[in-house]
DNA sequence: TTGCAATACATCGGCACCGATGTATTGTCT
DNA sequence: AGACAATACATCGGTGCCGATGTATTGCAA
């Protein structure tokens, strides 16, 4: 999820890591706040694995910038990350937005869609977070009115994300001329 | 969010490690897989703490079971843990909702209704996860359609969930006589 | 002028998480 | 008879995450 925020901002175009660290403040913050002793021991990841590289650029501020670059690795790398996204990336939310986040950069509006998709049949699943047996329950059937809250936000939450996808996939359709 | 789900299932009644794996799995498991690996360990920690006591019965399955029960320590710490969640806790909706699933053995309403305004509150803070400069974009001003995917998904869940929250903190505070 | 916040980076130790792997038994399908 | 899934636990190494702490500068406010 870090790196691949890191990846996605960088692709716009090069920052230093105190303004990266404000942009995924921005982005994800609210939900989970990103620490900055974990920032930077994952743009070092990142950089010894080839995917970006540091100029350290002096003045203007209080230490030496080191602007960060994506090379062309890197920027394949996130074109890979967005396209083939791990299980994780499309069932948990946070990570799901975060890639939501830099879907764009992947351009072609067939593999877009395809990642898409693979997120609507997620939601298409039969699942609950409760069961009798194996049957999921309804929020109906559930009494506990803290559970049943958890099935009817989920549930409001599946409704409007299927139709989003539903349009949104409509009209990548339409622009890959399908 | 697994400690808190351990104590949580076992708060109802003793289970073994196995038993205690398919409820979590049951619970969270679509979202986010629970290892073995990390349950085990998890399970010692908690024993290490004092929070849970093991027993071991032979028989009926493989290996021999060892059922886990809530020592009373254990027992207040998971009131503690859903009186006075972290800040993550309310934040992170993966982590909100396991506080959810076992918020009923907080038992005062008045406890109950505390921390559901906690969420409430959060939940009214005007945020977004992009901005112009300090000011937080809607939906209708975020070009790219996933960012503005994400802002209507959001959107929506929040008003469901603000909703239920409102509804609920109203029966809760009927229930203590407010 | 003293102090504090913001800017900008970095390290270190502790710990949680996970994949891989191991052990052993029961039940079921072929 | 043999294979395989399910039951039931456990360890180990690698790695990512985080709080605490450190360094150094600029600029603003008390």
């Amino acid at each position: 999820m870090l790196e691949l925020a890191v990846l996605g901002f960088l692709y716009d175009l090069p920052l230093h890591g105190y303004e990266l660290r404000k942009r995924i403040s921005a982005l994800t913050g609210h939900i989970k706040p990103v620490a900055e002793s974990t920032l930077y021991p994952a743009i070092k990841r990142l950089e010894k694995g080839g995917l970006l590289a540091r100029e350290t650029q002096p003045g203007s501020g209080a230490a030496p910038r080191h602007v960060l670059t994506l090379t062309p690795a890197g920027r394949a790398e996130l074109r890979r990350r967005l396209a083939e996204p791990a299980e994780g990336e499309i069932s948990d939310e946070n990570r799901w937005f975060t890639l939501l986040a830099f879907l764009r950069h992947l351009e072609d509006p067939r593999a877009q869609a395809a990642v898409l998709q693979r997120r609507l049949d997620f939601l298409s699943r039969p699942t609950s977070f409760f069961y009798e047996g194996d049957r999921p329950l309804r929020a109906e059937e559930v009494e506990d009115p803290f559970r049943n809250g958890i099935l009817t936000i989920a549930r409001a939450t599946s409704r409007a994300e299927l139709a989003w996808l539903r349009r949104t996939l409509a009209s990548l359709h339409a622009a890959a001329g399908d």
